[in-house]
DNA sequence: GATGAATGAGATTTCATTCAT
DNA sequence: TATGAATGAAATCTCATTCAT
């Protein structure tokens, strides 16, 4: 269950134009942002010719597409194999928050790409992937719901909105470690892994009147 | 302390068109995108001509600066005036909180311009005003800041890591409303402003040992 | 009724722009042939930025489009003042060759780009078309149909028939001038509305058994 | 002297892959016009790779040229061995309308494409083999100045010109049924090779003053 | 012969911005 | 102020052709 779980360890010489192609599009996109991206800078960057890129992919679009698609569907499978193991609801948590922030921590350049131009551009590109996207809403909402019904949660909220707000924590914290307002480091990613779970579940409130 | 106090009441024939080009422009704004949306679809929307844009404004970017700053400077005010009341920590969260989700209900266009193009889309058009945005949330870092020194909120989490989860629970509820991911209508508004709340500052958890 | 109705006479310093960028078009379409000219041939041609003709025209097509509707139109209304005059058949049909033969002496560029680019290209370009040269096709045919009823054409052969052979001669008489297969000169032009009629109406045979 | 002169009988499975591309060309190209075509098209209608039709054709243009040569110097041939016959001339022409009439009816997409792609479109493609098209013209203009030597034919046009009048005549009807403008059947082709050598040869005149 | 990955030139079109009136 | 014609840079995508296997 490492982040790294679909990267090639070593990444020897790549023989794969595709993937290549794939590659260089991450460090493409993060660098200059999608729109700001010609494929051309993706195909310099992969060093490869230009209509090689249409030869894999139907259009710039579809390469980000593919890179979001990639990823979000290792996140989904992670969240329900965490979900599936016998841990009390505050651990899944956490095994998802870190699992998120460890993806960041391997490679910044794809959580980059993923979180700016897709989950948070829901308004252009994002929009094909809502879908998508809501299923880890929802998954995370299932552990939560499945918290409240034994007891382990308070039913205050919605599951629904719990989720909500748990994965909007972490999106902030990402975007802050993104655009370098916020500092990060290894401490500052555990750290991060903590205190989410700490907000979310432990609340800020000192009196804790239940 | 209305969302509405920078609006006017009665929307007469329109006189100033400056005016008009901004109302217009939240409009088009909304509707299409900011890229996707040309000047030219802002001039049609407020019936004047391609070039008077640009006599009020040096650029297509500047119409969105002035827009979202016209607004987040009464956000800032806002959470200052309520951040100056006498009142208890999670009261005053409760109030910004209640403050964004009025405005957008007061005014959806506008609120989802300056969430979807500039508030989520750091990378482009929001990296300007990365330093606006973190003020609204060093104000509330403020708040949590201070509750945690007078014992009214725990010390688990550092104020500015309070203050991320708390706008990042009440921008992905934006969000939903924004892409009709979540319902939406009066009884989901005042909802929303309760469980953002009851969240962040009381905790999933039942149990609360403290 | 000559050939030139709807042409500047004098051809002054162009100010219509959008009139400079047809007749610019005309050449460059002459030259290179509608598929091997490039907008920004138009423009050169036209002297005026590429980005004008897309002001004027939503797509190189409607260049096309607008050249021959505008000629093709003018035709069609010759045609029907010519069939509207008390003339024998004979004298309507010399008209008509004389008309299309003196539009191609007056402007044989614009009649190289009707004929080649549209006529003869039905597959591509005329295609669309096709209904508004059917028209022309028609229109003769009446005169012929007409003719056959009053006794002065034969009736061996279907007023379709014989307009479609009419205009065909026609058009393959141009085509020799336009690709220089056929010798061409003030005699050659007024031979050929001469023998377009002779062809047609008095036919091969020497021995006319009737 | 059937039409199908140059195209195996049975078809049987096709063996000859150069065979196999050229037949797949003239669907695809009939189907979707020489330039929308792509060379891939031709190869999925073939079965066969991409870079065979490159083993066997230079181009794209020779795979048409050589459709257009295989069919044409067949028509030569014809036209030669028609003329070599003993025959009034005006039977010669039917035998040539007739010949041209039944290769559409026996592979109306070659035909389509001879003429839609090269014939007619004189101006890119065509005009490689306006030398070769021309002889057409010559063979069927010395028939015609034959019969004018011999008192057979009138002398009112002249050889060159009468053959342009025949041939345009037999091309219109082929491009009415290529594009639908012109109803087509059994029916049709027979009656169209009566009426292309009663108008040429017979005229439209009633009263014939010769 | 046969395959299809790889190449890269080239053209249309869009649209923010300028500017003369 | 107000207009909208004029400008031209820029980027996607297509596809004929080559070539290594």
């Amino acid at each position: 269950m490492t982040p790294s779980r679909d990267v090639e360890p070593a990444k020897p010489v790549q023989l794969d134009k595709r993937r290549m192609i794939l590659d260089a599009a991450v460090v493409a996109f993060a660098t200059r942002g999608f729109h700001a991206c010609r494929v051309s800078d993706i195909a310099d960057e992969a060093n490869v010719a230009y209509g090689l890129v249409y030869h894999y992919f139907r259009s710039k679009d579809e390469v980000l597409d593919t890179l979001f698609l990639e990823r979000w569907d290792v996140l989904l499978e992670v969240i329900a194999e965490i979900d599936a193991q016998p841990l009390p609801a505050r651990e899944k948590l956490r095994a998802i928050a870190s699992f998120i922030i460890e993806s960041y921590r391997h490679d910044p350049d794809l959580m980059k790409v993923i979180i700016v131009e897709v989950t948070r551009a829901a308004n252009s590109f994002g929009r094909t992937h809502l879908a998508k996207i809501r299923e880890a809403y929802a998954l995370i909402a299932d552990i939560v719901g499945k918290a409240q019904a034994d007891g382990t949660f308070r039913t205050a909220v919605t599951p629904t909105f719990a989720a909500l707000a748990f994965y909007g924590a972490i999106e902030q914290v990402l975007t802050g470690w993104i655009f370098d307002t916020l500092p990060q480091g290894e401490a500052e990613f555990d750290q991060a892994k903590a205190f989410i779970v700490e907000t979310i579940c432990g609340g800020l409130d000192a009196a804790a009147v239940r």
